[in-house]
This record gives structure tokens, C-alpha cells and sequence, in this order.
DNA sequence: TTATTAGTTTCTTAATATTGAAACAAAGAA
DNA sequence: TTCTTTGTTTCAATATTAAGAAACTAATAA
């Protein structure tokens, strides 16, 4: 049976991925490997509100993924986990893999 | 702006991380790391209906994370992406940095 | 002061996901 | 055949997420 600590260690594992579990978001770490940006313009390149890409910002940041600073008005979010990359290649290779598989190997 | 393909990049990168946002699938594929399971055990061991936990594999097996083997009437699950295991001690050292950042520095 | 620009938050609606129970299918065992 | 075990699927109810619009805050420019 699984222990409460087990069930805890499951949860902070799971609210992590479920900030990477959203194109948008996926997008927006994407970009934020070259370099900062700000919400509008990511919110700009994404095409969608500002309010959204706010709110999907946050996320991140809650999840630890990315760190804000702001200048004036402007708010520049800054990608923090460096193991992020690693994340989304193997990420693209399970999907890969598994795209073969499913198309008859 | 964002392009078609960088798209449907991020839309495929996104629907592998949302089989990993869950608690319940991460517990199971901690589990699946040690060795293959069936859905019985794997219900069993986290105290939620079969029903369930079929629905929760065959989420993990549609993002390619695992695979199953049928003998008799018995499915066993095991795990096929490597990279899984990196993917759980990143997730690890990010949750711990941002608890630790959360609670003040 | 009065705009303007950049972000965040709130509100309501719409879309997705998760749940357990029950129905169903398939493989053995009695 | 009939019972039992193991899994999957369907269904209806709930819960969670995401969406855009609008209200609001804060900093700066005119």
C-alpha cells in the first residue's frame, strides 16, 4: 500500500509536469531558452492575450520552472531549471519512438 | 509568431507531459522502474479501483512511456522510455529548489 | 494631471479530466 | 458448461482547467 509520503512525493512530482502539460507553456519555455522576455511579448508570438500568457506564466513560475524581474512595467520572465532542456529532448524522443511504434514500427 | 509546425511541436511535447501530470501515473511509474505490474497489483497498491487504474496505464501507454504484455488474462505493464528516470530526479531537484526558494531563500 | 503602456486579477463560460459503478469481454479453472 | 479472475469500456456526475473580456494596479510619458 502506498505510504502518505510516497502519496506527497507523487503530488510535487505530478504539479510540476502538469505546468510543462500545455503547448502554450511548452512554447513559451521553448523561447525562453534563447533568451528573457516579457509577457507581451510572448503573449505577442503566441498569439493570444496577454491575460493568458500571464496566467500561463505564473504556472511556471510556481512550478519552479521559470523566475520574473521586473523594470518599470515591464516583467521579464527567465528560465531557472537548466534540466528543462534535457526534459523536452527526451520528451521529443518518447514521442518519436513512440509515433514509429504506433504507425506499425 | 508562432508557425504551424512549432505548433504542433509543442502540442506533441505538451501531450506527453500531461500522461505525466498526474499523481497517481507517477506512483506508478516509480513502481514500474523497479519492476513490471500488473493493473491489479498497481490498483491495489495505490488504493484506487481497477476501472481506474487501466484508464491511468493506457494513458501512459498512449504517450509511450510504457508497454503492456498480455498473458492469459493478466496485463503486465512495464516501462519503455529510459529517459523516464532523468526526467524524476529533475523533477525532484526542481520541485526542492523552488520549496526552498518559496520558503525564503 | 491626464494619457499610455505593461501586467495581474477577477468573473463567467466552455472544455477537459477524473471518478466509481456497472456492463462487458476473454481466459482459465472447477 | 459454469464460475472466477483480470482488464477494458461505458456512463453519469464532479472537479479541474482554460478561455476571453473587463476591471484594476503600477510605472512612465505627454
Amino acid at each position: 500500500m502506498i505510504s502518505e509520503e510516497e502519496k506527497r512525493r507523487s503530488e510535487r512530482r505530478a504539479h510540476m509536469f502538469k505546468a510543462l502539460a500545455h503547448p502554450i507553456r511548452i512554447y513559451f519555455l521553448e523561447k525562453l531558452k534563447e533568451k528573457p522576455w516579457c509577457v507581451c511579448e510572448l503573449a505577442e508570438e503566441a498569439g493570444i492575450p496577454k491575460s493568458a500568457a500571464s496566467k500561463h506564466l505564473s504556472q511556471l513560475k510556481d512550478a519552479g520552472l521559470v523566475d520574473d524581474n521586473k523594470t518599470g512595467t515591464r516583467v521579464e520572465y527567465r528560465l531557472t531549471a537548466p534540466c528543462v532542456l534535457e526534459l523536452s529532448t527526451c520528451a521529443e524522443g518518447v514521442v518519436l519512438n513512440n509515433r514509429r511504434k504506433q504507425l506499425g514500427l
